[in-house]
RNA sequence: GGAGAGGUGGCCGAGUGGUUUAAGGCGAUGGUCUUGAAAACCAUUGUACGGUCUUCCGUACCGCAGGUUCGAAUCCUGUCCUCUCCGCCA
């Protein structure tokens, strides 16, 4: 969530941003925000004030009511008095008579409970009438967090600005593209003919956009975790395991909800969802905390499977193992100071750079474009994989920085050092990495003429040493 | 899944529907005293929002959401969570 004092104070700056990010809908809340937070204001100011009333008449009643001290006959006479200032609307003066810092005159005789039933009428209709304002502020307040929760965050000054993932800026390709003397087989061939991946199977199982490994496809994948997972503790992480289902709080929390709703799965009558990466999951582990500054930065790591709908792509890249509903990443994740987020990113990407490297695939990073940067981030870093068999980049990371954009969704705070005043921190997540993608890569950049893949180096220890996978599965 | 007991501030823990502050304690912070520390004593104490916004004022928050009432931590309903016992289970 964006802060809503930006927005009340420079409205046509915010949409001047909104407009890099290619989101006319948001763009067209930000009048209907700032018109509701003005009446959020006037109409809070206004029902508060006739609240702190009440409570004051309503202490004044027990006080009234509960004095030994005071004969009927006074007590009487004062709830007469104090009814008919009501009518006026004279509050203090009721208030006065009612906890009896003001004399009351005594001229007629007055029934007690008639009295009482009197004063009690006019405390009701006062009542009434600010139930009803605190109704309508709810309704403001409802109607505002609801625009809010449809605004994207706003990209960060170094963003290049384009509407076209096209213009992402794409740095030098960093490793050496292999030469084939023959054609590479993309990992759909690959896949079957080495008896490690079995899509016929999944799909039997699950339907399409669904697999199966097995053997050395699942081993690799295996060894694929634990080797990301060691390098994220080597450079720092804490590892985590976390629940793969949760509320439906949690992803408001992290922005999925409510824009995209439809790309998780739902668990039949409850109110809690499948994670679609375990950002989710560690964004809101600190949820409603107040940290120290001396605990920042926290890093933490994860592996979750991953679970996504993949309705707005419905059609494309059903090919392969892709783009799949189920599949196994590992999330780095940072809370950090505002003062450090930015220069954060620069670490968190270059880890992730570093394990394409250590694999030794051909790798890029691209700096994303405003319009290409997705509704969290101000800014952010793909990292893609050369896959020689399709032919084409695959992402394999995406490094972002969120500024407070989640930490206010999810509140995440802290007091910096000798303050107790709290401030939002920053929260930044990357890949590093989701398997299957670097499954493909892996296959199609290490296939040889005879059909077998050469395992990485660095995933030997995983795997007991072996250095191939061969068709005949030795 | 069944039965029962509970959810109160950073923590522990009181709290007949009212008579202006959620008692008291612990912890933390500041101060007095001290060569320094401890002890003792004094003071302060959360979050969010709003107000002509650093120290002032107001509103809301006693798991959460409703309800009853002039007035709810307190009564009612629902819900979530925790604990104990039983059942099931890796």
């Amino acid at each position: 969530m964006l802060n809503i004092a930006l927005i009340r104070e420079k409205p046509d700056w915010v949409k001047e941003e909104i407009k890099k990010l290619n989101d006319e809908a948001a763009l067209n809340r930000i009048d209907c925000i700032v018109e509701l937070d003005a009446q959020r204001r006037e109409t809070r100011t206004r029902i508060e004030t006739a609240q702190a009333a009440r409570n004051k008449l309503n202490r004044a009643m027990g006080k009234l009511r509960g004095n030994k001290g005071m004969a009927d006959e006074e007590k009487a006479n004062r709830a007469q008095l104090a009814a008919a200032a009501l009518g006026v609307r004279d509050y203090d003066r009721a208030s006065r008579l009612m906890d009896g810092s003001e004399p009351a005159i005594h001229d007629e005789h007055v029934e007690l409970t008639a009295a009482f039933d009197e004063l009690i009428r006019e405390l009701r209709i006062m009542g009434d009438e600010i139930d009803e304002g605190f109704e309508r502020i709810a309704a403001i307040e409802g109607e505002l967090r609801e625009n809010m929760l449809w605004i994207p965050n706003l990209p960060h000054s170094s963003v290049p600005v384009s509407d076209s993932e096209e213009a992402n800026v794409a740095h030098q390709p960093v490793g050496t593209f292999r030469e084939f003397d023959f054609k590479p087989k993309p990992h759909w061939e690959l896949g079957p003919a080495l008896d490690i991946i079995d899509f016929e199977r999944g799909v039997k199982l699950s339907g399409s956009r669904y697999y199966l490994l097995k053997g050395w496809g699942a081993r690799l994948q295996r060894a694929l975790i634990s080797f990301f997972l060691d390098q994220a503790r080597t450079n720092g992480y804490t590892e985590l395991y976390t629940p793969y289902i949760v509320h439906s709080e949690m992803l408001y929390g992290s922005a999925q909800f409510p824009k995209f709703q439809d790309t998780v799965y739902g668990i039949a009558d409850e109110d809690k969802f499948l994670l679609p990466t375990a950002e989710v999951a560690i964004t809101n582990m600190h949820r409603d905390e107040i940290l120290e500054e001396s605990d920042l930065p926290l890093n933490y790591v994860a592996h979750t499977p991953c679970f996504r709908s993949e309705k707005a792509s419905a059609g494309r890249d059903v090919r392969g193992i892709k783009r799949v509903h189920q599949f196994e990443k590992v999330e780095m994740y940072k809370l950090t100071t505002p003062e450090t987020s930015y220069d954060e990113l620069e670490v968190m990407t270059r880890q992730a750079e570093n394990i394409c490297a250590l694999l030794d695939i051909p790798y890029r990073r691209l700096e994303i474009v405003t319009g290409d940067l997705g509704f969290s981030a101000t800014k952010k870093y793909d990292i893609e994989m050369w896959s020689p068999g399709c032919a084409e980049w695959l992402e394999v990371s995406s490094c972002s920085n969120t500024e407070a954009f989640q930490a206010r969704r999810a509140m995440l705070r802290y007091y910096p050092s000798g303050t107790r005043k709290s401030r939002y921190l920053h929260t930044l997540n990357g890949s590093g990495l989701a398997t299957p993608r670097v499954i493909i890569a892996i296959l199609e950049n290490n296939q040889q003429a005879d059909g077998s893949v050469v395992i990485p180096e660095v995933l030997r220890k995983y795997v007991g040493g072996a250095d191939a996978i061969k068709a005949d599965g030795s």
